[in-house]
DNA sequence: CATTAACCGGACCGTGCGGTCAACTTGCTA
DNA sequence: TAGCAAGTTGACCGCACGGTCCGGTTAATG
């Protein structure tokens, strides 16, 4: 935690192998995955993961930290491009196809009130914050639309697609374009509810 | 399940008593809801819950039946009414309303495979279908919108709501707003990806 | 009111889980 | 290349779960 000091070649290959068995792990079995098969499918023993992610929890949390960093970093990126709309889109293509074709945001619930974790979250709020903030202003968002609801909005489609028993693995993609149209102006009745505040 | 006879009062009154509990308890805990807490919710002993239900996957069968019964009636009902439109927001808000503001659909996984399950979701999916068909006829719902997305995406608004902690009980009204704003002709682009066949 | 089949309850069982540990192996460094 | 800290391993533990079972209880029937 404190100390950085850089892990044993064996250790960072096993790290990464586990970390990579446990997405797969629970994008096959949900959240009941056990500890055993992730440690089986990375091909290292059952010790080797409490070794290198303390709790079951601490694991999934890894996984989170993980994608949510690489979604913040690409969402500041697009932040810099100019096409507001391409931009929203993008984001959120890369948000569904970063998660298997399977919606994972069940694992949210279980490492919620990880200070690391909500530290992750609260970065790729900001950043998707300012994407809708600007297509907003630019006319390619609905007013009444916040970054709050589509950083709710945003595992709806691989959770919809979920549901069909041999789908095509982008599928996810008719519903994102279903709610990407619900998200534009053009045919926008007024929302119910005021939008959630997150944090 | 062949013989009909009639149960005995007590064991009329519990079993009600355990679907109620049981629904309330998987939607606070999710599908790790246990048997003994649903036990103890209803008020009775745990060897009760098996001698309604031979197994939890059957009793989350008998919800999910009870509920997709209750809504295939309701849809074959608001078909006869007049308004296309109407119509099919009614059926979403009341699959919304039914699920008492969370999403249960995970227990569909549970229990899939179960032939009387299979028949009422056919049933149910068969109102849904009649139900888009009309509105698609009618102009109120997009052209490229069949019932088998309307069916994947009757969950989505308690789903997203789920996620926010201390959110107003009717917060999934307004992903459902958002949902049918996309599923409305205007402003609609060609979706992506064929519709998905369901059986 | 007596009889009885249906029903109830909770102690009990086997299983599979997350997590621990002590003996063993291996990559680093001086 | 020797020494050792770091890493690995799988047997093991306690626990909570789904499901069983049988002695006691109760609602229906004549």
């Amino acid at each position: 935690m404190t100390d950085t000091r850089p892990l044993r070649a064996d250790a960072a290959r096993n790290r990464k192998l586990l970390l990579a068995a446990a997405a797969d792990e629970f994008a096959e079995h949900g959240l009941d995955a056990s500890v055993a098969d992730i440690a089986r499918r990375a091909g290292v023993g059952k010790g080797t993961v409490f070794r290198h992610f303390a709790t079951k929890d601490e694991l999934i949390a890894a996984i989170l930290i993980d994608r949510m960093e690489a979604l913040s970093e690409l969402g500041e990126r697009l932040y810099e491009s100019g096409d507001a709309e391409a931009a929203l889109r993008e984001f959120l293509t890369a948000a569904a196809m970063q998660r298997q074709e399977r919606d994972l945001s069940f694992l949210a619930a279980a490492s919620a009130s990880m200070p690391e974790v909500n530290r992750a979250r609260e970065r790729m709020f900001a950043a998707i914050d300012r994407l809708v903030d600007r297509g907003r202003e630019r006319g390619a968002v609905r007013d009444d639309v916040t970054g709050a609801d589509v950083f709710l909005l945003m595992c709806a489609p691989n959770y919809v697609a979920g549901y069909v028993p041999n789908a095509s693995p982008d599928l996810w993609r008719r519903y994102l374009a279903l709610i990407l149209d619900g998200l534009r102006p053009e045919g926008a009745r007024p929302l119910p509810e005021q939008a959630p505040e997150l944090d």
